[in-house]
RNA sequence: GGAGAGGUGGCCGAGUAGGUCGAAGGCAGCCGCCUGCUAAGCGGUUGUGGGGGUAAAACUUCACCCAGGGUUCGAAUCCCUGCCUCUCCGCCA
């Protein structure tokens, strides 16, 4: 989320992230702006607008202050009058209708205050100003590369071919088994996807990194704090309803909020009521979603805390499976395990105090790159440009690796900082060595790795000529074995 | 799933026949004093967020005693709903 007083006094800084990132501009709705933010999910973000809705909610808030403070100072008088057993009903006469109008003035404090955060909701973070300015991935910055792609002297398959051959991948069955996009890891397969998930989860630990298992199923404060919610629902599998069916059933309840109905307790007749619209936004906001990185449990970790300095900067390394609905791109990547809905990820994560937040983000990322030097596979780091980043993030470096069967670089990693853009979501502060106050932490985080395109990296760029995979070096110990075949 | 108990400031812990409670007391922390040093002792101080105010402070005001509603002139205190924790019984990996 971005800082509102940042937009109060230099809105011009917000309007230039968002050309930058190519989402300013007037939306078409503008008028429906005010009581459906979500709206413009796909649009342009209308920043006078929201500026509007700041503006108004200062002079409610003065309002609706002085008359609290009326109505404190007057009710303490009452207080002191009853005890001298003297007359107050003129005061509190006159009370009653304060009362009624701060409560009038409340209920529209209330819903500005809606408007305006769910506004502030899907406002993504300003890139920091080394990011390169770019409307697209074509423009993104190749940083860096290490190892070269190797030499083979038969043409090289594609994992899925290999996987098939050796029996390790079974994508028939998966699909049988759950559909598409899933996969059946078997045999020396299974055994490396374990494999890799020690292999990494031990190499961080031995940089620093605390090993995290978290709940893999969280809810909507979770999703929201790390920012996949609002504006991402549609790429989280969740538990229970969506938000698609509720409100659909409140479109046909809506007129009906409160319904009778007859019920039989103990063998007789009662009425009951039920507040419909109550109950729906009930069963929503018990529902669960399905974690899409490890990046949102273990951000969340720190949720509503407020750290000690000394605590920082903070290193977390996890395991967890992802699962990612994958919406939008069914032509892409329909075979092999490139795009999956669920997969195998380790994280790292990163609590950082704000002045050497892009420090930690070079470490962060030379800690997911060494993984891939220690399997000697062959990838460059890019940069990416405002146009291509995430919607969190302030900066994200991508790293690539190379996958000889596809001939071409493929996204292994993201490392990204936040900046306080998490932590402000999330309520994240830390409180420095003797001062008053607290201050948002910036966050990061990155995968080192993503397991299921590690095992196409491997399968790749390890396969022999005879079929055969040999494996890393680095990976005999977890796998036991030097070769699968 | 059934029965009961409870959720108060960094921690412990008062406060339930509603009124001056942001909240007694203790611990921890901070600042002084004292002491050769440490400890003990003495005095003072210490929450978060929003609004106004300021160059920044000072200052001022509102809100916050799990969350959301309600009753009332007025709620930590009363009522409803939800969430969480604990104990017992049942069931279960």
């Amino acid at each position: 989320m971005i800082d509102i007083k940042l937009l109060r006094e230099n809105p011009e800084k917000i309007i230039d992230a968002l050309q930058k990132r190519g989402v300013y501009g007037s939306p078409k709705n503008s008028e429906e702006i005010t009581a459906m933010p979500y709206k413009q999910l796909e649009g342009m973000l209308d920043i006078e607008q929201l500026l509007k809705l700041e503006g108004e909610r200062r002079t409610r808030i003065k309002e609706a202050d002085e008359l609290k403070n009326r109505r404190n100072v007057v009710s303490e008088e009452i207080g002191k009058l009853k005890q001298k057993k003297q007359d107050a009903a003129g005061l509190i006469a006159e009370m009653k209708g304060v009362s009624e109008k701060i409560k009038e003035l409340d209920e529209r404090l209330k819903k500005i205050e809606e408007d305006e955060n769910n506004f502030l909701l899907i406002i993504p973070n300003i890139p920091h100003e080394s990011v390169p300015v770019g409307k697209d991935e074509a423009e993104n910055i190749k940083t860096r590369k290490w190892g070269e792609p190797g030499q083979f002297d038969f043409p090289p398959l594609n994992h899925w071919d290999i996987g098939e051959m050796l029996g390790i991948i079974d994508f028939d069955r998966a699909a049988k088994i759950a559909g598409a996009r899933f996969s059946l890891m078997k045999g020396m397969g299974a055994r490396l996807e374990r494999a890799l998930m020690n292999f990494m989860l031990d190499t961080n630990t031995s940089k620093g990194y605390k090993e995290i298992f978290p709940p893999i199923l969280v809810n909507k404060e979770s999703m929201t704090g790390t920012g996949q919610l609002p504006k991402f629902e549609s790429e989280l599998f969740k538990i229970g309803f969506t938000k698609d069916t509720i409100d659909f059933l409140k479109t046909k309840f809506i007129t009906v909020q409160k319904n009778e109905y007859e019920t039989m307790i103990d063998g007789k007749k009662k009425k009951e009521w039920i507040h419909i619209e109550a109950e729906l936004n009930r069963m929503l906001g018990n529902e669960l979603y399905l974690i899409p990185t490890a990046e949102v449990p273990v951000t969340n970790i720190h949720r509503d805390e407020i750290l000690n300095e000394a605590d920082l900067p903070i290193y977390y390394t996890a395991y967890t499976p992802c699962f990612r609905r994958e919406a939008g791109s069914y032509g892409k990547d329909t075979r092999g395990l490139i795009r999956q809905h669920q997969f195998n990820k380790v994280e790292i994560v990163k609590f950082v105090r704000p002045e050497n937040s892009y420090e930690e983000l070079e470490k962060l990322t030379r800690d997911a790159e060494d993984i891939l030097q220690r399997l000697g596979l062959p990838y460059r780091v890019i940069t990416l440009c405002t146009g291509d980043m995430g919607f969190s993030s302030a900066k994200t470096y991508d790293i690539e690796v190379w996958l000889p069967g596809q001939d071409r670089y493929r996204e292994i990693s993201s490392c990204s900082n936040f900046e306080d853009f998490q932590a402000r979501r999330a309520n994240i502060r830390f409180r420095r060595e003797g001062k008053k106050g607290t201050e948002f932490v910036h966050t990061l985080n990155g995968s080192s790795l993503a397991i299921g395109r590690t095992v196409v990296a491997i399968l790749e760029n390890y396969q022999q000529k005879d079929g055969s995979v040999l494996i890393p070096e680095a990976l005999r110990p977890y796998m036991g074995v030097e070769l699968i075949k």
